[in-house]
RNA sequence: GCGAUUGUAGCUCAGUUGGUUAGAGCACCGGUUUGUGGUACCGGAUGCCGGGGGUUCGAGUCCCCUCAAUCGCCCCA
């Protein structure tokens, strides 16, 4: 056992597991490029109160869960804990509105100070993407088929749902806030401590609850759905039909509430229950207030973010490519000679090629072997001596011995 | 931040009511094969028993503290 260890909740990601973590990433870009989505990269930190303004002065996260210091300059920064408030301040930095609609695609990693379990860590990361200028709905059935896509393409199409939700307009949060609130008053002495605590703060946390007192009381709760004015309704009905119309499957779960302020109208999450209790997968919402609230031109938004991490962890054994190499094996002086401007030429040709430095014949066939390598090229005085090399299948176990000026072409069946 | 479980070799784990030099499988290294891998056989190395303190003649085993992981709460991706 080492006494070094990795700061509590990180970890690093080794070669293996990194095939994975850039499949799932790669992924996400590859899609988000399909659907017309250009990539941004923020900085990992920002000023404090790019966070603290935007994702609620009571929310949890930054209430206790900020990686918050000052620098040298005495700047007070914090580790960015979510993409969606970067973007919006380098949106509004780079004055952006100049160039409506937006569409962004961002991943890297994220910092929060929480209790780590499987699929949370302290430090992990995002891919997430944004429509910034499009305050129709249009934008919010693009964005959740954009998600739903993504994770089919991941392979997880069976393993997840979609959890479907309107909070409606400015108007329609505030009267149902105070419905709710009203309603819930009525059961302070039966609520639970943290759902107590939560009735000022941020109410609609509280039908979330999953304490079994609380959810009686939420059971009989009037529904945020009743609370829609006209124009929140009509949003929501079209965002259905849109969804529909493209084959993307949901359920309506009258229950769901993001946690951070900033959210309006649509509000959704990919769950699943192979994760236990980290079963967001990928979730977002639209958010027509935020780039105002920060100073900006008002625009709106609509956008997600998922865990690598946890989609990783989902995605099946093989569904990630393993490189396949090509090894390049020297014998005798002659081969230890020549092997490395052959192995150099051979990568210049945009072969994936393994020189293992050391051991005889036998080890680095081994070694190519735990490479999982395609062919062998194996270089030994005897063939150099007539101007060739041979090349040995690694599944068949079949030697050829070929011409050394005729080994790229003849390697093209293993690329 | 709260509650619970766990922590022995690189990995997965065994280790009787506390009792001498702490074990297995996989992986690793070497050999059978000094120019031929994947299978087989033979051999080898490996541990501050998470860390610190205590009880005891004696602690991997019991007690306390601490760190970490896991599960649930909370929160969220």
């Amino acid at each position: 056992m080492s006494a070094l260890k990795p700061v509590r909740g990180t970890h690093d990601i080794l070669p293996e597991e990194m095939i994975r973590h850039r499949f799932v990433q790669d992924k996400a870009q590859e899609i988000s490029a399909r659907y017309g989505f250009g990539e941004i990269a923020t900085p990992i930190f920002e000023f404090t109160n790019v966070f603290a303004r935007t994702l609620g002065e009571t929310s949890d996260i930054v209430t206790k869960e900020m990686y918050t210091f000052e620098d040298r300059s005495e700047n007070l920064l914090t580790l960015r804990p979510e993409g969606t408030a970067g973007v919006a301040r380098a949106f509004i930095s780079n004055g952006l509105s100049q160039s409506l609609p937006l569409k962004l695609f961002y991943r890297g990693p994220m910092f929060r100070y929480e209790r780590p379990q499987k699929g949370r860590q302290r430090q992990f990361h995002q891919v997430g993407a944004e429509i910034l200028g499009i305050d129709t709905v249009q934008a919010d059935i693009e964005v959740i088929a954009l998600g739903a896509h993504f994770l089919e393409e991941l392979g997880l199409g069976n393993d997840i749902k979609l959890e479907l939700n309107s909070l409606g307009d400015r108007e329609s949060r505030d009267a149902y806030h105070n419905t709710l609130v009203e309603y819930l008053s009525a059961y302070k002495d039966k609520l639970s401590e943290d759902s107590l605590n939560r009735l000022d703060r941020n109410p609609m946390r509280i039908l979330d609850s999953k304490d079994e007192g609380d959810r009686e009381i939420i059971a009989n709760a009037p529904l945020l759905g009743d609370s829609l004015n006209e124009s929140s309704r009509i949003f929501f009905e079209e965002l259905k039909a849109g969804l529909e119309q493209l084959g993307v499957a949901y359920e309506i779960s009258p229950c769901l509430v993001r946690g951070l302020d900033y959210y309006c109208h649509t509000a959704f999450e990919f769950t699943t229950t192979t994760l236990g209790a980290q079963g967001t997968v990928l979730a977002g919402g639209r958010y027509d207030g935020l780039i105002k609230q920060m100073g900006g031109p008002q625009t709106s938004g609509i956008g997600w973010a998922a865990g690598v991490e946890r989609l990783a962890m989902m995605i099946a054994e093989d569904a990630a490519e393993k490189p396949q190499p090509i090894s390049v094996i020297p014998q005798g002086d002659e081969g230890k000679k020549q092997a490395p401007s052959i192995a150099h030429a051979l990568r210049k040709e945009g072969y994936i090629v393994d020189y293992g430095f050391t051991g005889n014949l036998k080890k680095r066939l081994q070694r190519a072997n735990k490479l999982n390598t395609k062919a062998a090229i194996i270089l030994g005085d005897d063939e150099l001596a007539r101007n060739a090399a041979t090349v040995r299948d690694m599944v068949s176990g079949e030697q050829v011995e070929i011409p050394l000026e005729k080994l790229a072409d003849h390697l093209a069946v293993y690329r």
